[in-house]
RNA sequence: GCCCGGGUGGCGGAACUGGUAGACGCGCCGGACUUAAAAUCCGGUGGGGAUAAAACCCCGUAAGGGUUCGAGACCCUUCCCGGGCACCA
């Protein structure tokens, strides 16, 4: 039963008591043990001065940022949040508070820090409530930011709030048009593998020839920005087009609706061109390779070759990559996508109607219906044929919706013996198989499956023989496949059938949405169909106000409705003009926030050079993992086009980034699966779960925090009850930052009776001041070995950001020291010690200890060897590998005396050993003291 | 299916480059204080055996094998969990 009151205690409203003023804001304090009574007035309580402490920061601006940086320089960035309607939850502190940490560290080390703050503020929720209430979304994203301020601030983060920026804002936005206008002004040169800009574009002298038209087509063909039509991801539910990568399994990523295929014109940014410096500099940052393995995944680059294939009697050739050359004489039949430019030229008569029902069929599908895994394989038959280059066998052509036109040429051909989906369609089609690889390592049944076209080999092999003159000619027979791919590709080049190519998976970046609430792009589409971009001096373009949010049904933006805004006249031509009606979207603000943090209030220029060499790269950059391929892939695309075209002297904008994990927490779930929302659960003391309502057996289980099992945990509420110094500790006390984490709402107890020993460790609970010291001299040598054995291990772990660990290291130093006489001095050392991960409690005491100002910029504490030395060390003593002893020598302690040691205390155990057996003695490699010895019994 | 992580007490997790497995904390057990409870403080706590009590012994880091004087850590095989990708030719 005792159980059944923790659970439930959890919704902490029935317990809660009047409202008393703390901080900045009203919290409602529950009445729990914790709390204690107004009369213990000396004892540990947060309430009293956390507020007081972070007014103080504020005020005395004591986390400002020096304009330049002196000495060593620190950038330390957290991923900024969506400033969401329901505050902030538990899982944004965890990584503010590690980052939080890590600069007051560097701090006390005298290292400059910049780790500013800000809001990804445009996105789509503020807008769709905007849809709802018809208020501006400005004015929602603006109420959101600042609770979300208010709620950062009282868990006590030194961030230099003079630097806060908002994406939302014009003197923000004003640089992100900016920087689309780079874009569209630049484009990339392959062979410099850079970007440059527009006008340096070399014009073929045919282009030019054709005039001026031809060669502004031209350069709009070349430009980072290009305007096209193009099949996007529209989403009739949120009546906008999504990237690939905000459609997850076919639906959209926020909501969940249904997305379908759609041609659109859309502005789209030409990421691919970066595709082969965006994999290979990956090489060159410090991030977890999970994410640099996911980046890689998402580019895709595949080696493999183009290779041509004749139409019979047509004049055309049909091109297919393939990363298999090597199974070319294994090609029966050759696909093209349904939507393929020649299908309908190539298609026979006899063929016509039976292709026209398929690729209306497969027009009407869905993305989503058309990429379901291991789908039945569809197609049909043109009628016509095309020949395999490498024998001259005419092989049919066939069209089917597994082929996709977005990849490589929209062509396959087909070689059912070695591609399982090959394999399926020429099953499903009567169409032959031939073998050309086989397993060398399979047994004979698996061996004759594969000839005999039963069994779809697609590992690495050797070639099967082969009758057809090139095969023989080349000398393919029993090579492996792997070589034969390079020797066939050769040929083929040689022959100019084919050549060797590199293919990528990822697409160009669809960048405009149609919506409200984001950046306007600078531009002005005129009736002659020409367009111009805004000079930099005509920005920002601000968003006009409109009177609905709504995009219209066929999917034009809300700006498409503001015609005072939306028509322009050329003052000096008459000619007249539309503004483009896309909005930007949310990724835009997020790719280069980073580098106004460097120089937030500059009118002049998006960051001042200067600043930017003296403070970039960020030095680490914490975030979820769930931005591995979108944010972080953008804002690094983003950064490469800047740094090709002179403005930031870096390449890659983010030099190592940390992942934090994410925060779980209990759940139930009944015999039918279904989720029961914790309020509604009892456990007793086994850790038995029931439903309360009918007592049925639930089971535990581990899930997100979400508000339908509202176990959402709301940082607000463990502020109030423990505060801000123990929700920090806790946060980095539950584990390593990186792994996934279980909120316990028990283990919390934890944290905060070690801050409340902390205090009463100094202070002994006096009214004011602190306890009595010793003098130095007169110090327990347990005392200094503890605080400066802490030293030693808390630096280190703070450096390794092993915050979990530096706590247990101050834990076990606490312990130490209780009970102890312990100077001042080393008083001051372990506030100081504590004062990164529990700020508030460390200023208090330091101010109790006889400091006026804060500790935030006090020398962090250097350990004394002296103190840490001993005379004598410990040394396990083994017998055959198993710890049979413990003894204690001189550290100097000779080798044979070291040895007549151990045979000494051997002696009358059951594990007797003898000089001369033989002995393994394991020195400490940096000190060269022994420290344990392993002896071999003859 | 493929690619990354990861499996250590009742629980969260420690263990620096192969050298005392289980630090620290939660929980639990016992004790002190209290009329009582909470809070607080002190002690114990991987499993098994042995003992009057100890000393002591055996087993133990998902499973099996290997390398080594010595393996939680390295190698091979298998199983399980988490994350990502997936008709990309």
């Amino acid at each position: 039963m005792q159980g059944a009151a923790r659970i439930r205690s959890r919704t902490l409203d029935q317990r809660l008591e009047c409202p008393i003023l703390f901080g900045l804001w009203t919290h409602r304090v529950p009445r729990t043990s914790f709390i204690p009574r107004t009369a213990d007035v000396a004892e540990y309580r947060p309430q009293d001065f956390e507020a007081h402490w972070q007014r103080y920061w504020v005020e005395q601006k004591t986390f400002r940022t020096p304009e330049h940086p002196q000495g060593e320089k620190f950038y330390c960035l957290d991923m900024f949040p969506y400033p969401s309607g329901s505050g902030l939850h538990v899982g944004h502190p965890l990584g503010y508070t590690a980052t939080d940490i890590i600069c007051r560290y560097k701090r006390m080390r005298g290292v400059s820090v910049l780790h500013p703050m800000g809001f990804d503020a445009f996105g789509l929720p503020a807008e769709q409530h905007a849809i709802k209430t018809g208020e501006h979304p400005g004015r929602i994203t603006d109420a959101n930011c600042d609770h979300f301020l208010r709620q950062m601030k009282s868990i006590g983060f030194s961030y230099d709030w003079d630097r806060e920026i908002r994406t939302c804002d014009p003197d923000y936005y004003r640089w992100t048009q900016w920087i689309f206008l780079q874009l569209y002004h630049a484009y990339f040169d392959h062979e410099l593998q850079k970007a440059r800009p527009i006008d340096e574009l070399p014009i073929p002298a045919e282009v030019q020839a054709e005039g001026e038209e031809a060669v502004r087509r031209y350069r709009d063909d070349h430009r980072f920005a290009y305007y096209t039509e193009a099949d996007v991801n529209w989403c009739p539910a949120l009546g906008t087009v999504l990237a690939n990568e905000e459609v997850i399994d076919g639906r959209s990523e926020v909501g969940g609706h249904e997305v379908v295929r759609k041609p659109m014109k859309q502005w789209m940014l030409r990421i691919t061109d970066y595709a082969e410096r965006l994999l290979a500099d990956l090489d060159t940052v410090d991030w977890p390779e999970s994410i640099k393995e996911m980046q890689r995944n998402w580019i895709g680059k595949r080696h493999g070759a183009e290779i041509d294939f004749e139409v019979v009697g047509h004049d055309h050739t049909l091109s297919c990559f393939t990363t298999r050359p090597d199974t070319l004489f294994g090609c029966t039949f050759f696909v093209l996508s349904p939507e393929h430019p020649l299908v309908d030229e190539l298609t026979t008569d006899d063929r016509r109607s039976e292709v026209e029902a398929y690729r209306e069929k497969a027009r009407l599908m869905s993305d989503f219906d058309r990429t379901i895994e291991n789908r039945e394989k569809t197609g049909a038959f043109t009628g016509a044929a095309v020949v395999n280059p490498i024998n001259g066998r005419e092989v049919p052509l066939l069209i089917g919706d597994y082929v996709l036109m977005s990849y490589g040429t929209g062509a396959v051909m087909g070689v059912p013996g070695h591609d399982d989906r090959d394999f399926v369609f020429a099953r499903n089609y009567g169409l032959e198989i031939i073998p050309v690889v086989t397993d060398p390592k399979a047994d004979e049944p698996r061996r004759r499956a594969i000839l005999e076209g039963e069994y779809c080999f697609t590992d690495p092999g050797v070639m099967l023989p082969c009758d057809d003159p090139v095969f023989v000619e080349l000398g393919l027979e029993g090579k492996s496949n792997e070589e034969a791919k390079w020797i066939i590709t050769d040929w083929l080049a040689a022959q100019d059938r084919g050549r060797k190519v590199v293919n990528y998976r990822f697409r160009d970046w669809l960048f405009s949405r149609q919506r409200y609430w984001g950046e306007p792009f600078p531009l002005i589409h005129w009736e002659d169909g020409e367009v111009t971009t805004l000079e930099a001096s005509e920005l920002p373009l601000t968003l006009p106000e409109v009177e609905e949010y709504k995009p219209s049904d066929d999917g034009e933006s809300p700006l498409a409705r503001a015609e005072e805004w939306l028509e322009v006249v050329d003052p000096v031509t008459g000619r007249r003009g539309r503004r483009e009606t896309n909005t930007m979207p949310q990724w835009a603000g997020s790719c280069w926030y980073y580098l106004r943090f460097v120089d937030p209030h500059n009118e002049k220029t998006f960051c001042d050079p200067l600043l930017e060499k003296e403070w970039m790269p960020v030095d680490l950059y914490v975030g979820g993992a769930e931005h591995a391929v979108l944010h972080l892939l953008y804002a690094r695309f983003w950064h490469k086009v800047l740094h090709d075209l002179g403005h930031v002297s870096t390449n890659e904008p983010f030099q190592r980034l940390f992942n934090q994990g994410m925060i779980n927490a209990h759940a139930y779930k009944d015999e039918r699966g279904a989720l029961v929302p914790v309020d509604e659960v009892e456990v007793d003391g086994n850790g038995l779960a029931t439903r309360i309502s009918d007592g049925a057996k639930l089971q535990q289980i581990i899930a997100k925090m979400s508000k339908s099992l509202r176990n959402v945990i709301n940082p607000d509420e463990v502020i109030a009850q423990y505060g801000a110094d123990t929700l920090r500790l806790y946060l980095m006390f539950m584990g390593p930052l990186e792994s996934s984490r279980i909120w316990d709402d028990q283990a919390i107890s934890g944290v905060y009776r070690f801050l409340k020993r902390s205090w009463t460790l100094i202070t002994e609970n006096r009214d004011q001041g602190v306890r009595e010291f010793v003098d130095s001299g007169d110090e327990a040598r347990e005392s200094l070995r503890a605080i400066h054995g802490a030293i030693v291990e808390v630096t280190r772990d703070l450096d390794t950001l092993s915050f979990n660990t530096a706590i247990s290291h101050l834990m076990e130093c606490l312990n130490a020291l209780s009970g102890q006489a312990f100077s001042k001095q080393t008083a001051e050392y372990f506030t100081l010690l504590l004062a990164p991960l529990a700020p508030h409690l460390a200023e208090e005491l330091w101010r109790r200890l006889g400091h006026d100002a804060s500790l935030a910029y006090e020398h962090w504490p250097v350990a004394d060897e002296k103190a840490l030395a001993e005379d004598t060390t410990l040394v396990v003593i083994q017998v055959r590998g198993k710890k049979r002893a413990i003894v204690e020598v001189d550290k100097k302690i000779a080798e044979d005396e070291l040895k007549a040691a151990v045979v000494g205390v051997m002696a009358d155990t059951n594990f007797p050993v003898a000089v001369e057996d033989r002995f393994i003695v394991v020195r400490d490699k940096k000190s060269g003291e022994p420290r344990l010895v392993n002896v071999i019994v003859q």
